[in-house]
DNA sequence: CGAAATGCCGAAAACGTTTTCGTAGAATAT
DNA sequence: ATATTCTACGAAAACGTTTTCGGCATTTCG
């Protein structure tokens, strides 16, 4: 019913200008104290609130931070959301959410609608088909008109920007490091195929921690799976044709797959096959047996990205163009799946 | 590096005016076909996009809907997210997401920020904290603004508005006499206190199914979760107390922690103890044994709210003031819980 | 040849703010 | 009494668009 109220109305009510009125509400010294009041009470009566997208065109800034993950189903990207809001809200910005569904095509357009002064500055987790393309053009027009971006977990060496990672190496290091000081000597990993950045690192990790210890590295402890929706054969399979010990997962719902058809082989957990699972999410945490894990800190990811964006935005410009990479320290959760 | 290009500054690079410029961006006849194209390339040559910002300001539309959930991290909110976001897009519509982290009070602010006139119109799940209170000044303040609000899940039938709700008395009717059908009689039901509308109405669809088949329904039959954190000794004693056949829970984290328990009690799922769980997730999928679950749609809810809030926004506007309420049909999933 | 029509373009308003600048009148100082 | 400083307000520009209107020059028609 009652339309929106407005600089003006609240002017032409009062027969004052619009200037005096915007004056009167920022408690400009410049009105009197009596009209100052008379416009504020009757500013309130009407519940006035300026206009936020009148403001960002003044100023320039949307207060608007835009982010552009594959799916916001996965729970690792839902607490990096979550991490994300907080935040930003806390420092007075709002957060706009669009996904790519891991396509290429819906991620550039997403960005290029997003680019056209909706939004001050991008947080974002690049597409698997952008990953395998290698094609970051969108980013560089983004960043070469002067947005800033940062990205988290699915990053490109080839952007200039910060990046919050984690050292999937490292992580995956120690969590094979962590089933061979339990005694476990047939070590499997269940990763994604190469060009998913955190496979391939986490596969090296992997590699790494036995090497070190002296034991040999072959084809067959590696499955690279593709297509997650029909995951279920290809693991089966892979456990079935090895004689493994302890398995490392790149993420859950592997883990959790591997955990079910070792189960119906007859085989004990964690006794005859131990489990370590990347990503601490829900899944892990209610599956039985629970899952031992690699928390990757989702929330802290969010808020760390946004700070960094943040404090982007709101410097004095492009004063210095230095980037930095964040590194988040994962933590291993014990749970029933290793002993 | 290379600043934002806006139609004045083609304007200046090519002598022409704004509004030349623009009329040739948009095709006019009314420019020479020579200039137009002359102009269209220098535009496409430096990547011109109108600002949204400035367009929003002008057509007094943002194209932009706002969503307020209690949480992300719930796969349900999640899924509705995802349909809205696929319907919105498609639409030409953008999403901006806030949450409440079921607080009342962030909730209002969050509702405050955005119906300064960052969006055209919410979609929005009430926080358990606004339940409780039934304080819903702020849905009427911005409804009577003019903007359209869509409800969904967790509504208040206090606001005129449009709503999408699964029928939760139906689906726990017959989610309940499914496992009457199946043999069982003596059943329990792990819910949440009343206030939260779907607690009471499942409670309420179980109770119904039973009296009308003749059984009795008493206390030691229900029980209700306030705090989700710590469920678990109450949901053991709750079984340990009781001799159940079968459980209905009405989401799946009670569901899981529930099969655990009785599970660890030395009974067989389905044989002993069967198990429906509202909510088809993540959980339910991969938990051991799998869960029969009332699938709640929430892609399918997400979408449809989507749909309707567009509608409202697109129609001539205040022609006529109707709301509806659309009722999605959930669907029972069987899976290993139930015989 | 004069009048009407047409083609092509620019000026200006509007959306809702904030802020700089100008200024009328009053108060103070000389 | 005159000059100067305050006080209290309004006009206008700017942010980037789109669109309406008006007008000049050329063409077409009678």
């Amino acid at each position: 019913m009652a339309q929106k109220i407005t600089l003006k109305k609240i002017a032409q009510d009062l027969n004052v200008s619009i200037s005096t009125v915007s004056k009167a509400l920022r408690d400009s010294h410049e009105i009197s104290e009596e009209r100052r009041e008379k416009i504020k009470q009757y500013a309130k009566e009407f519940n006035y609130k300026p206009n936020s997208i009148a403001l960002s065109l003044k100023n320039q800034k949307t207060k608007k931070i835009g982010i552009i993950i594959p799916e916001i189903v996965h729970h690792f990207f839902a607490t990096v959301i979550s991490g994300v809001e907080r935040v930003a809200n806390q420092k007075g910005y709002q957060v706009i959410i669009t996904l790519s569904g891991e396509s290429f095509d819906k991620e550039v357009v997403n960005m290029e609608m997003l680019a056209n002064g909706s939004i001050d500055g991008f947080i974002m987790s690049l597409s698997k088909e952008t990953m395998e393309k290698q094609d970051f053009h969108h980013l560089r027009e983004v960043t070469n008109q002067g947005m800033p971006i940062v990205m988290f977990d699915r990053v490109s060496n080839d952007i200039p920007c910060d990046k919050i990672i984690i050292d999937d190496v490292a992580a995956s290091h120690e969590a094979t490091e962590f089933l061979l000081r339990k005694g476990k000597n047939k070590l499997g990993i269940i990763s994604t195929v190469d060009y998913v950045n955190v496979g391939r690192l986490r596969s090296q990790g992997f590699s790494q921690a036995l090497q070190q210890r002296g034991f040999a590295v072959e084809e067959h402890q590696f499955l690279k799976i593709e297509d997650i929706d029909n995951c279920e054969q290809k693991i089966e399979q892979f456990i079935a044709s090895n004689d493994f010990d302890a398995l490392v997962a790149v993420n859950e719902l592997f883990a959790v797959t591997a955990s079910k058809a070792i189960q119906k082989s007859g085989k004990k957990i964690p006794e005859d096959v131990a489990i370590v699972a990347f990503t601490d999410g829900i899944l892990s945490k209610y599956a039985s047996p629970t899952l031992t894990t690699i928390g990757q800190k989702g929330e802290e990811m969010g808020g760390i990205a946004a700070a960094k964006l943040i404090e982007k935005l709101e410097s004095s410009d492009h004063d210095t163009e230095s980037y930095e990479t964040v590194i988040v320290k994962t933590s291993l959760v014990e749970r029933e799946s290793t002993p």
